[in-house]
DNA sequence: ACAATTTGTTAGAGGCCTCTAATAACACGA
DNA sequence: TCGTGTTATTAGAGGCCTCTAACAAATTGT
């Protein structure tokens, strides 16, 4: 793992981030109940962590990012956060359904996808006149299974 | 695994399901090519596939998907080709980056997601008029930064 | 029909990650 | 400061998946 990322150690990491923005130390359990693992478990990966010098932590002590291991932590939080954005400011997926997704998705998505997607967000939720219509027209066609008035309006128009 | 869909069954479904398509008998050789694994893997994933009533297969014999294999095999083809078509047809992400990361992200995708992510790109792909402005607009939003002329002037006209 | 090649299998090891059970260190109130 | 409860660690096992090495079956060409 010296500079593997594998799933699990993204999931430490970005666990780790997420506790210490809280502002209290870091410790086992926290760990353990964000991510749902028994606490042997967490010491295994913290240990491993450390080795690769993605965290400082010592017998019993709290835990901490190193710079590197930080880093790694805040692409991580940032590649859920897109997606998390996509799905529910785009694609309207039920919140809880979309953060499972996301943690699972975080991991699988390469650099320049996630660029892509990124940019995709930004340019359709900021247009300078607010969210556009065609968005407001997609939430009908995926209830309806066709288009709005207003969506045939514009494909008219614009088409 | 009985009911259980890691992504590495999920894998070896997909890559059987993808060979058979191609008339020639389904051999461990194929599937080991198609995903770059040893044989002896193939003959351990085909052993579990097997129990689990996914796959048909007997010593030195070729594969076959049962209907239950066959039908978690489309299930991911299906996932597969919709995230592949978002990427490259929506987002213009490189063909050959976007396969590697369809691959990856087939198998964390939740159903309800992938519904709308299908509907979303039939919505904006199937539009009567051919493809929308908008998204020659986000292209040359990606490359330059900001938007075009076009784009702000369809703000100005819909928002 | 048989040697050579290809193809597939077994055996065994190893890495990753999790778990339970048992133990050790710590922290705090009486 | 001692006992109690909490927190963390070790030890050991097990599942998943891959690999290499060695062997066995099947296929092919002569």
């Amino acid at each position: 793992m010296i500079t593997e990322r594998s799933a699990s150690a993204e999931d430490y990491l970005e666990a780790i981030a997420v506790l210490a923005s809280e502002g209290e130390p870091v410790k086992v359990t926290g760990i353990s109940k964000v991510l749902g693992v028994k606490k042997p478990s967490v010491t295994y990966a913290l240990k491993k962590l450390s080795v690769a010098g993605l965290v400082r932590h010592q017998r019993y002590g709290d835990v901490e990012l190193t710079p590197k291991g930080a880093t790694i932590a805040e692409d991580v939080c940032h590649r859920h956060q897109t997606i998390l954005g996509f799905l529910v400011d785009l694609l309207n997926v039920d919140p809880e359904v979309a953060e499972e997704d996301a943690c699972r998705m975080e991991h699988s998505l390469s650099h320049a996808t996630l660029e892509r997607l990124e940019k995709f967000l930004e340019f359709v939720l900021t247009c300078p006149r607010g969210e556009p219509e065609w968005l407001k027209s997609f939430n009908y066609y995926f209830e309806h299974g066709e288009r709005d008035e207003e969506c045939l309006a514009r494909c008219k128009r614009d088409g």
